[in-house]
DNA sequence: TGACAAGTTTAGGTATGCCTAACTTAATTA
DNA sequence: TAATTAAGTTAGGCATACCTAAACTTGTCA
């Protein structure tokens, strides 16, 4: 319903999870999934039941968890937008590590991909665009820390450098 | 869980459906709450029972529903979120009517105080620096629409006005 | 090889949040 | 005022998603 997957947020967050084990520990368990999900392991299975029926994830009872083709790709979109609005709310509106991993977490399950596509090309564009760019960004966090400290903006525009052509 | 609201996204979304029918219709009906989440009338009730066990909102079987002063800070609160994110998709993103309204909608359950009011702040940095403002958001569209055309940089630099002091 | 420990599954329980259908209340109209 | 009708409630059901506790596998080590 959330977004183009048909998935519910529970289970994409256990193939996110599952995806970033196969990194990290080469295979995924249940135990392993719980602890991340931070959920009590009985309640692992069932979802595991269900992703695999539904051809998320190669399940065997007692056995380690691997994705499909599928599963990973549905994983891999997740992981992206995760990731887009990690660095969001992390490197643009400078939001604390901590609740900028959280808020990416919850919001990554309400957004469509599209939206995802233009706030990665909006990032980037910040970062590109000569009148934007670090600078600017370090201006925003300025403008949020002085209340109302008025800005030199004339100096601030004269300091804008255009990179060379490549 | 979500933000700082302890009420579940359904609930929330309650109490923001109810601040808008109290604007538009002076009174808020379970039938008219109904229509606006598109369930049934029959789902309606004990979600207001709960509401009103919470000290959200005045219910009494078989009449109107009001806010209290809780309930109406709230959904003032979720209001001023939804509209914080439409604002960005819309405006910024520029992402089309629809989707900017219906992503906004889930996203206001994901998201805290703290964040928002950091992109409200953002938003207001865009329109409110020189180097960036309207002209500078429609750049991003044209960034957006072209593939890879390169943008007259130095151009866009020098056509940078400054608002004299107030 | 057999027993143990760790990990996994099963079974039964809770809470949320929706559905439908039958019933009750309130308001309107004849 | 009685009958009709619209609105609202109740009751029972279903799906999701978590919990706990008990039972079961599996691999390892004495």
């Amino acid at each position: 319903m959330p977004t183009e997957s048909n998935l519910s947020e529970s289970l994409e967050n256990y193939l996110e999870v599952i995806l970033e084990l196969e990194g990290t520990q080469k295979v995924a368990r249940a135990k392993n999934i719980a602890e991340r999900l931070q959920i009590q392991p009985g309640s692992v299975t069932g979802a595991l039941k269900n992703l695999s029926e539904k051809g998320y994830i190669h399940y065997k009872p007692y056995s380690y968890i691997t994705l499909t083709a599928k599963g990973r790709g549905c994983a891999e979109e997740i992981t992206y937008r995760h990731r887009a609005l990690n660095n969001f709310f992390l490197n643009v509106l400078q939001i604390d590590p901590v609740t900028a991993q959280e808020t990416a977490c919850r919001v990554e399950h309400a957004i469509d991909k599209k939206t995802i596509d233009r706030l990665v090309r909006f990032i980037e564009y910040i970062y590109t665009c000569p009148r934007a760019g670090e600078a600017w960004i370090q201006a925003f966090a300025d403008y949020c820390a002085a209340g109302r400290k008025k800005a030199d903006c004339h100096h601030c525009v004269q300091s804008i450098s255009i990179p060379a052509e490549k």
